[in-house]
RNA sequence: GGUGUCAUAGCUCAGUUGGUAGAGCAAAGGACUGAAAAUCCUUGUGUCCCCGGUUCGAUUCCUGGUGACACCA
C-alpha cells in the first residue's frame, strides 16, 4: 500500500510508545524523541484538547519546549473529533515527516486511537448532526427497546452480535443505517490496513500496586495543582464529549455541591485505576507489543537502537 | 487491677431463634470499529480471634485465653 502522497516509505519506522495512564510514558517519550530526533505524536484522546492540561497530565510548557509535540492542545473542547479523524490526521503527518525522518515516535494510551493508526478503522461515514439529533430524540421519546426492535429489522446480522445493553452501540448502528441506507454490518469489514512504513510497538508496564500508587499520588498532585479551578473554567462545556472524562466528571460534582473534595478525589483515583485496568486489558491482547519496565531504560533504548537500524 | 461491650471478606459492618454466611466500599475478570479517559457486561470461601466444653452438629450457647474499646478504680 502507498502513503497518501503515493510514496511508500519502506525503510521508515514508526515507534509507538504505549501503556496505561501514569506508567511513565511522558518522560520516556521525551528521551526517546530526543534520541530519535523525532517530534512526539501524541496518542492521547484528551490531551488533544486545549485547556485540559492538569486533568489529562498533559506535557508541561518545559516539556513542550524540549521536544516538538503534535496533537497536543490543538482542538477546542467543543470540536468534534474521532479515532477515524485521528487516523487520517496522523497518516497525513507521518507521510510528510517521513520525507525528512527515518524514525518517528507516537506516544500515548488511547487504545482505539493507536489501533486506528496501526491497523486502520473501517470506512464508515461520519454521522451528521441532524441524524445524530434525530436518533437522540427518538431514544428519549421512544426508548431503547423500540430502537433495538428497529435495528433487528434493519440489520439483523449486527443485532445478533451486538451488545444490546449498550445504548451507544445500538444508536450508532441505527445512525449508520438511517444515514446511508445500508446495513451497519456492510461497513464492518475489520480489514487490517497495511501501512507504508514499519510499526514497532513498545509497551510500558509495571507492577500493579506500583502503578496504582503512582496514580493515587498523581491525582493528589493534580488536586494540589488546581484541577478544581481548571474544571471550573470548563464548567460551561461540561456536556461536551471532551469533558466526559475522568478528572472532570468528579470535579463537576464538587462544583455542583454534590460531593465534597476529599470524596471526589477518592472517586477520581478509583476511576483512574479502573481506566488503567481497561487499558491493560486491551493492550494485553495485542501480541505485537514488546514490553519494557519504565525504569529499565537501558533495555528499551537497546531495542530501539537495534530496530532503528532496520 | 475491676466491670462491661466487641472480635465475621482488604476496609466498615450485617447475620445465622445452633444446620459452616452477605451488604456497601475496595478489588478482580472481560467486551470494544467515527463520543473510546466514552459505553457496556460479569465476579463475594472467608481458619466467622484461639484452646476446650455442651451438642448428631458450634461462627452462633458455655468456661478459659488473647486483643481492641469504654467506664470504674
Amino acid at each position: 500500500m502507498v502513503s497518501p502522497s503515493g510514496i511508500p516509505h519502506p525503510m521508515k519506522t514508526l515507534f509507538v510508545l504505549l501503556g496505561p495512564t501514569a506508567v511513565g510514558k511522558t518522560e520516556l517519550a521525551l528521551q526517546l524523541a530526543e534520541h530519535l530526533g523525532s517530534p512526539i505524536l501524541n496518542a492521547d484522546s484528551r490531551q488533544i484538547y486545549r485547556g485540559l492540561t492538569i486533568g489529562t497530565a498533559a506535557p508541561t510548557p518545559e516539556q513542550l519546549a524540549r521536544v516538538h509535540h503534535e496533537f497536543v492542545g490543538i482542538l477546542d473542547v467543543t470540536e468534534y473529533y474521532s479515532a477515524a479523524r485521528y487516523e487520517a490526521d496522523v497518516l497525513r503527518l507521518t507521510d510528510q515527516l517521513f520525507q525528512t525522518h527515518d524514525t518517528l515516535l507516537l506516544s500515548g494510551g488511547s487504545m482505539m486511537y493507536i489501533d486506528a493508526v496501526c491497523r486502520g478503522i473501517d470506512d464508515i461515514p461520519t454521522i451528521t448532526s441532524e441524524t445524530r439529533e434525530h436518533l437522540r430524540q427518538r431514544l428519549q421519546t421512544e426508548g431503547l427497546d423500540t430502537l433495538k426492535a428497529e435495528l433487528r429489522l434493519l440489520d439483523p446480522e449486527y443485532y445478533a452480535q451486538a451488545d444490546l445493553k449498550n445504548t451507544k452501540r445500538i444508536v450508532h448502528a441505527l445512525e449508520v443505517c438511517y444515514q446511508t441506507g445500508r446495513t451497519f454490518t456492510s461497513f464492518r469489514t475489520a480489514t487490517h490496513k497495511e501501512r507504508p512504513f514499519r510499526i514497532v510497538k513498545l509497551g510500558l508496564r509495571r507492577e500493579r500496586a506500583d502503578l496504582f500508587d503512582r496514580i493515587n499520588r498523581r491525582v493528589d498532585q493534580m488536586i494540589a495543582d488546581g484541577l478544581l479551578d481548571e474544571a471550573r473554567r470548563m464548567l460551561p462545556y461540561r456536556h461536551e464529549n471532551a469533558l466526559n472524562t475522568v478528572g472532570y466528571k468528579e470535579m463537576f460534582q464538587v462544583l455542583d455541591g454534590t460531593w465534597d473534595l476529599p470524596f471526589a478525589t477518592e472517586r477520581l483515583k478509583k476511576n483512574t485505576r479502573v481506566y488503567a485496568k481497561k487499558q491493560m486489558t486491551w493492550f494485553s491482547k495485542d501480541t505485537d507489543i514488546q514490553w519494557f519496565h519504565p525504569d529499565d531504560t537501558v533495555s528499551l533504548f537497546q531495542a530501539v537502537l537495534a530496530l532503528s537500524r532496520g
